[in-house]
Parts: C-alpha cells; sequence; structure tokens
RNA sequence: CGGGGCGUGGCUCAGCUUGGUAGAGCGCGGGCUUUGGGAGCCUGAGGUCGGAGGUUCAAAUCCUCUCGCCCCGACCA
C-alpha cells in the first residue's frame, strides 16, 4: 500500500523511460506547464526563478565585457527576411506570420475570425538579425560609430513541430547579442571571447562540462560564416547545444548595405557577430544532474540554496526547536532559505517535496539534534547526511558545503563525460560503439571534411558532428568512411 | 502532412463488447488523532461522459460527422 502511493506520487525512473522521466520531472518540480496552445509552454515560478538567476549572472558578464543591451520590436517586415539568402532558407519554413488585425465576430461558427487583412505580413522574429541590421544600417556611418556591441534579452518564435518542454518549443526566452565591427579579425575575436563567456557560464554556475569548437557547413547557423558551439553531455549519453556564438562576416552588412567609411577614408562594409543562449540551458541543466528523486540544482543557480524543516508538533518539542529555527531563518537569510513549519504535513512528505524541487541543501531541526546541540544537514546531489555543531558559524558551514556541492557535481559531470567520450578508427568501429539507437556519447573520430560524408553518417546512423573541437590538439589520420585524410578528430554523437 | 492511439470530477483511469439511477484511486475542504523519509480514521465538495446530429421508450455505451490532444516518421536554439 504504502509502496503503491508512492509509485503513483513518483517520476517515471530513469533507467525506464527517460523521455518520460524528463517531461514527468518538469511538470511535478513546476518549473513549467503546457500551455493551451501547442508546441508552447508556461514557464512557472520554480523554471522561472531558475532562469532569471542565469539571467543576472550572464548579463553581468555581458556587461563586464563592454556589451549594453537593448530592445527591438518582435515583428519583422516580412521583406527583410528574404534579403540574406541562406538566412531565409534556413528559417522560412519555422516563421510564424501576422497576417490580420482585428477581430470580428464569424456567422460561420458563432465565434470570432480576424477582420482586416495587413497591407503587408509581419513575421514574429525568429532571430532579429534583419532588423537589427536595418537598424545598424542608420547608426553607422564612420570607423569612430564601431564596434557596435548590444545585447537583447527577448522571445522569438520558431514554428517547430515536434516539441519538448524547454528544449524545443514554438516561443522561447533567450538572449541574442548583435555586434558590429570595423574589422573582420575584431569580430571573430569578439564571437570566440563569448564563447568563452558561454563556456565559463555553463560550467561554473551551471556545473556543466562543454566542448566548446566551429560547427561544420552542414550545421552552422543561416547566414554565418562560422558558428562556434557549446556541446554538453546528457545522462543519456546525447549532445546538447548550449549555445551558440557566430561570425557573420559581411553577410548581414551586404544584405542590408551597412558600409562605413575607415580611418584611410574608404569605404568597407561592417563585420558582423551575434551569439545566443536560450531557456534550452535549462533543460540542458535538468539532463545533465537530475536523479530519480527530482531536480538537482547547482548551488549557485539555486533560487533558495537552503530549506530548513523543523521536525515535532508536542509543544515542548516545538518550544525547544522554535528559537533554533528563528536563529536559522535571520542567519541564513543571504541564502534566501525556506523555513517549512507547515503542520499539516510530515516531515517526511517534506523531505521528498523539496528533493523533487532540487533545493541544495535541506537542514533538520528536531528535539534530538537540539538536545545534542547538532542540525542535521542532508545534501541534495549525494543524498549525504551529516551532522554540524549549533554552537559553531553555521551560515559559514553551509557556504562550505554548498562550495564543496558546486564543485563535486561539475566534477561528476566531467567523470561522466570522460567516462562516455570515446575515440573510435574505423566505421564499423563507430557504429558498434554508437549501437542501434538512443545516446551513445561522444565519439572523436576522423573525417574527409565533405558534407556529403557528413551527411551519410547522419543517414545511416542518425549521428552528426557537434564541433571541430578547439580542446583536442590537432592529430592528422584517416577518414572513417572515406579514408581521405584529415588533420583532427572531430566530435559525434546523436544530440537533442 | 502520412501511420497508430486517446478524449468520462483537478489528475490517473474503470464502465462501452451485451444501451437501463455516472464510479474508483489520488488530489481538494472540514474534524479528530498524528510528525526523524511521501501519516491514519471519519466526513464532505466536485462530472450537461470533447462537441453536433442520428437510432431508441431510454445513449458515456450503437451510427454519422466534427473538434482537440498524445505517440511514431520528414525540419530543428
Amino acid at each position: 500500500m504504502a509502496t503503491a502511493k508512492r509509485d503513483e506520487k513518483a517520476i517515471c525512473p530513469r533507467a525506464e523511460d527517460y523521455a518520460r522521466w524528463y517531461t514527468d520531472l518538469v511538470l511535478r518540480s513546476e518549473l513549467a506547464d503546457y500551455s493551451p496552445v501547442a508546441g508552447c509552454m508556461v514557464i512557472r515560478p520554480n523554471g522561472y526563478g531558475l532562469w532569471e538567476k542565469m539571467r543576472d549572472a550572464l548579463d553581468g558578464m555581458f556587461k563586464e565585457t563592454g556589451h549594453r543591451n537593448a530592445y527591438f520590436p518582435m515583428f519583422i517586415p516580412v521583406e527583410f527576411l528574404a534579403k540574406e539568402a541562406q538566412h531565409v532558407e534556413g528559417f522560412a519554413m519555422e516563421c510564424g506570420v501576422v497576417t490580420h488585425s482585428g477581430l470580428e465576430a464569424d456567422p460561420e461558427n458563432g465565434g470570432l475570425r480576424p477582420k482586416r487583412a495587413l497591407d503587408s505580413p509581419l513575421v514574429l522574429r525568429p532571430t532579429s538579425e534583419t532588423i537589427i541590421w536595418h537598424m545598424y544600417g542608420q547608426w553607422i556611418n564612420s570607423y569612430r560609430d564601431l564596434p557596435i556591441l548590444i545585447n537583447q534579452w527577448a522571445n522569438v518564435v520558431r514554428w517547430e513541430m515536434r516539441t519538448r518542454l524547454f528544449l524545443r518549443t514554438r516561443e522561447f526566452l533567450w538572449q541574442e547579442g548583435h555586434t558590429a565591427h570595423a574589422t573582420a579579425a575584431e569580430a571573430v575575436a569578439e564571437a570566440t571571447t563569448i564563447l568563452e563567456v558561454y563556456r565559463r557560464f555553463a560550467e561554473e554556475y551551471m556545473a556543466v562540462p562543454v566542448l566548446t569548437g566551429l560547427k561544420t557547413e552542414a550545421e552552422k547557423f543561416a547566414g554565418a560564416v562560422d558558428t562556434y558551439t557549446l556541446e554538453a553531455l546528457t545522462q543519456d549519453g546525447r549532445a546538447i547545444q548550449a549555445g551558440t556564438s557566430h561570425y557573420l562576416g559581411q553577410n548581414f552588412a551586404k544584405a542590408f548595405d551597412v558600409t562605413f567609411q575607415t580611418a584611410e577614408n574608404t569605404r568597407d562594409f561592417v563585420y558582423a557577430t551575434s551569439w545566443g543562449v536560450s531557456t534550452r540551458l535549462i533543460g540542458a541543466l535538468v539532463m545533465c544532474h537530475s536523479d530519480d528523486k527530482g531536480l538537482v540544482l547547482p548551488p549557485r543557480l539555486a533560487t533558495n540554496q537552503v530549506v530548513v524543516v523543523p521536525i515535532g508538533r508536542k509543544d515542548e518539542e516545538k518550544a525547544l526547536v522554535a528559537p533554533v529555527v528563528e536563529r536559522l531563518r535571520a542567519e541564513l537569510k543571504p541564502f534566501d532559505v525556506i523555513v517549512d513549519s507547515d503542520d499539516s504535513k510530515s516531515p517526511g512528505f517534506k523531505f521528498a517535496e523539496w528533493e523533487l524541487r532540487g533545493i541544495p541543501l535541506r537542514i533538520e531541526c528536531g528535539r534530538r539534534d537540539v538536545e545534542a546541540g547538532q542540525l542535521t544537514l542532508a545534501r541534495r546531489d549525494t543524498g549525504e547526511k551529516k551532522t554540524i555543531p549549533l554552537a559553531g558559524d553555521v551560515a559559514a558551514a553551509i557556504r562550505g558545503e554548498l562550495d564543496v556541492m558546486q564543485q563535486a557535481m561539475f566534477q561528476r559531470a566531467l567523470d561522466f563525460r570522460a567516462a562516455n567520450t570515446r575515440t573510435v578508427e574505423t566505421y564499423d568501429e563507430f557504429k558498434e560503439a554508437l549501437g542501434p539507437e538512443g545516446g551513445a556519447g561522444f565519439l572523436l573520430a576522423h573525417w574527409d571534411g565533405t558534407t556529403a560524408t557528413e551527411k551519410r553518417i547522419q543517414e545511416e546512423t542518425n549521428a552528426t558532428i557537434r564541433c571541430l573541437p578547439d580542446q583536442f590538439p590537432a592529430e592528422p589520420g584517416r577518414c572513417i568512411v572515406t579514408g581521405e585524410p584529415s588533420a583532427r578528430r572531430v566530435v559525434f554523437a546523436r544530440s537533442y
């Protein structure tokens, strides 16, 4: 009976069905919920709090590297999309388009229908390069106007067919940086600077190790010269793109005719970058760290780092525990501590509930603890319980424990990646390592550099080249498929 | 857009084959007892059975149409 009840409350175990585990977890931990419109989601306070933490950390890093925020409108004239050939090709199929304004009664079905057709349809931004470069064209005259380093926090719309909470929805939140430079070298430096910002954020805040490197021609952003990417590895062995930074060359400057006068009094097209990370990071975070009990949040991104569960209901017990709890409430304020003194729920229920929500540390405080002059501390990532003295500096002990946990989560993910990264020499070995389906970690293999070979591998194995990694030394070899020479190994994986 | 499945209290579902007073568990409200790993008992609220037609004395159940959702294939931060 007890187990039957537990089963109803529990989320699907990872080993049973990883996809269902993920959906269960997101819904049960109240990160998000489905919206009445297919493919869209509501980000609930637990999820949005996480996004705010991410946003604040990244925003600070952007500011430190000289960027300023601005906001461009979400409606884009349809003809703007057509100006950059590859860009249209990449986004045309997934654009949402506004064609009407106003509503009127519809006698056909007794409901409402669009009233006036717009003179010209408006595209809901799938990304903002076009409108931003239209504006940059008006703002840039001379090299003295450069660089322009702007970021915006916004929503974008991509009319996806198959959606998943956080990983792929028709509307999502992100930031998009758009910079304009006088030289190619400076723009490339900008793109790689941001890649490094993203890497630091992923590893130091999310505790998610990432491979960085260039995308192949086939995988790069529509309209980019080069796309740099960050690739994380989920617990089920799939790659997940955590962010991208693009060197756009002069493609958009040419499409929108944005030139500037150089110091030598010549004219040149402006060099550009764009870069972004989205609420998909929340999906990546969940898939890297969380377990069958629920969310596991790295301390640096947890909205509330500590929860205190007072134990005891008899008046004498309460009297004993209450002063300690009040002391904790005050001393642990810097950790945005939650004190859960709801008498209608049992301690066991609360333990499970806060574990589901991923609070990094739980303090249990009951008669036993107070009488022994201690507190019981439970760590979310390992489940480990230990006691700390009540007499000491509790805040300092908590601080230390959180730091250890942040580091341990990163190390664990790093070890997991190492254990799931393999070097293969032949195509047979490659297919063997990959298995028939599902995630199989990162595979490092030689590739001849052609799109044809890349496509063939994808069609035959469903694995794609995640990046040309920049953290491994170049190492000549021969393509696993064609035997043609290769200068370096590339990273293959099945991906989200 | 092709293939498969499902629509019944907030959630998960039973009932439909063989028409006859709408059910269970969870959740929710109230009461009492409980509190160191998802408490127990009592009591209560809550559903025009996705929608529209039809057959019938009678439809959640049978027929027709329709809408919506989920899963699998082609695209993807």
